[in-house]
DNA sequence: TTCTTAATAGGAACTATTCCTAATTAAGTA
DNA sequence: TACTTAATTAGGAATAGTTCCTATTAAGAA
């Protein structure tokens, strides 16, 4: 995902009216790495504005969601959102919930074989490993 | 996963009691290749059994899954349930809903590189691709 | 057959998400 | 700068998949 201004400019440039609420969501997600859930999200812009509502969340997730700036995963029942758009791998930590990417260059190959197997046409691939974290993983010794 | 009668018997070597709505999810789950949902489950083993309760279809689900004689993966809010417990890939359909599976030898090496990139301890994966099956991306030409 | 207790049916409760609508406000225009 | 209008928002109600609760049932041991 790019800086905040250019992505702010692409957004007005299509027609969408820049508010308050749409640059703090933005400007979370670009800063953060923790994948956020909705209601995260919704906590945390929150301390800035106060009013801001759960349902304007979703329906700016739904925006960047189309326009391809943010990237959604379900883990557990809830979506988990994160500016990095780019094909990688979610590790998914059971314990605390932390996700992680890793990058991992073979992600296309895998995706164009499948594809001509089954004669798909696919538009999105979702890649999660689940375990244990670093940190999560030492408990359990 | 295996036959029917040694899957049963597993059970019943573990202590579980082999009910007969246990056997009916279970023998659909092993015939059919649709991963279904919990309620497309529950409509199905219905017309055998009309008492059958959705509470139960999900108890067992989760038996199942903790004994790892199902997968289990989350699509578009929903939980969908398969059979066939090796790591493999799932394609979806974003147009019917289908899923089929894919297999690829080299997730198993995936998932080692980010195990070892990451340090995490991984317990299971899930890839999922999305887009259009055959019969549904024709209809967009 | 009787007994014990795991499993079930049915529905209430829960939770993430979507939907609805009156009020607000971004941004183009005079 | 003030005016206009349609997109956006806040707030809450509705929805849907899943989990939880409990009286009743029935699997399997004695």
């Amino acid at each position: 995902m790019q800086q905040l201004e250019e992505l702010v400019a692409s957004l007005r440039e299509e027609g969408f009216r820049i508010t308050p609420q749409r640059i703090a969501i933005v400007d979370y997600l670009l800063k953060t790495e923790e994948h956020p859930s909705a209601e995260h999200i919704h906590k945390t812009i929150q301390k800035k504005y106060p009013m801001v509502s759960l349902s304007t969340i979703y329906k700016t997730l739904d925006l960047l969601k189309e326009k391809k700036l943010v990237n959604e995963i379900e883990v557990e029942g809830e979506a988990r959102y994160d500016a990095h758009t780019d094909e990688h791998i979610n590790l998914v930590c059971m314990s605390c919930g932390k996700i992680e990417d890793v990058d991992d260059d073979t992600l296309k190959e895998i995706q164009n074989r499948a594809a001509k197997k089954s004669k798909y046409f696919i538009v999105k691939g979702s890649f999660e490993l689940f375990g244990y974290c670093n940190s999560c993983k030492s408990k359990f010794n």
